[in-house]
DNA sequence: CCTATGTCAGCACGACTGATATTC
DNA sequence: CGAATATCAGTCGTGCTGACATAG
């Protein structure tokens, strides 16, 4: 096979790749449409819900501006979901910390979509789950590859 | 293996798709911001370069509103790149048109975007390429399921 | 008369850049 | 002093619902 029909291969694959993707995200964002917390929201308490983390953080994690983290974050602290402390090493910085109704309703919101997505991954063939399960690392890399 | 651990490994498997779909989308959105055209942009005009459309159709294929999608076509039409000439069947119907210039604008976005990614498919394993290789279909599958 | 199609108006969310304290 | 951290202000893109005009 010469380089030129590998390069061809991959940019089909790589098409392919970007369609099915651009899909699943309207189907992950209508996931969240039923919910009282959106997608962006779910993925930042996500963060937290290992440790607390400062802005920049969050921000990095998420795939985000400084700035849109320091929105989603007020606007969850309004809600309830964390709370801001000073980061005793670090007057600069602020530790975004879940709260106990933070936990609460991120684990509501997590159970419901991944219930969701498993009752479809249900409907799948055996072969068809195998397919997802042993490319998500693959997937993964991918992204991280891009991303640098 | 009972019914509880079944679904307790279809959960699994949805948090953990759940989470590098979400990445990935940050990923995909990352392609575009170079660009001239946004996501939906070349979502829409991917539609309309196999063959004209009405609005309602290009709405259903991108999996938005039609609002949304006149709203789309709007902008291109001011850009120049697709134009809204009337259904000669159906007076209520605009069919859209890709112009010269959205279809040469098109082959320049897809292209730059299908070379990143392919670029980044590259370095991965033949293995890992084709395991998103063979999940592609049953990604499509599991979208299309949880849409309905 | 009822349905289908598209557009308009108004709104909400969430990201961005640029400018600004404050602290290291 | 320069760099890092977070915030504020303003803007933009893009989706939505509801109301409407027009045609089948």
């Amino acid at each position: 096979m010469s380089d030129i029909e590998l390069d061809e291969e991959l940019i089909d694959l790589a098409a392919r790749y970007r369609d099915v993707l651009r899909h699943a995200v309207y189907l992950i964002r209508s996931l969240d449409a039923n919910g009282e917390l959106s997608t962006g929201q779910v993925a930042t308490m996500n963060i937290l819900a290992l440790a607390p983390a400062r802005v920049g953080d969050v921000a990095r994690h998420a795939g985000i501006r400084v700035p849109s983290a320091t929105e989603q974050v007020i606007k969850l602290e309004a809600a309830g979901l964390v709370e801001r402390r000073a980061d005793p090493d670090d007057a600069r910085a602020v530790l975004v910390h879940l709260t106990d109704a933070g936990r609460t309703a991120l684990a509501t919101a997590n159970r419901e979509r991944n219930e969701r997505i498993a009752g479809a991954l249900a409907v799948l063939s055996e072969d068809e789950r195998s397919a997802i399960t042993a490319a998500i690392p693959a997937i993964a890399k991918l992204t991280n590859s891009l991303g640098a």
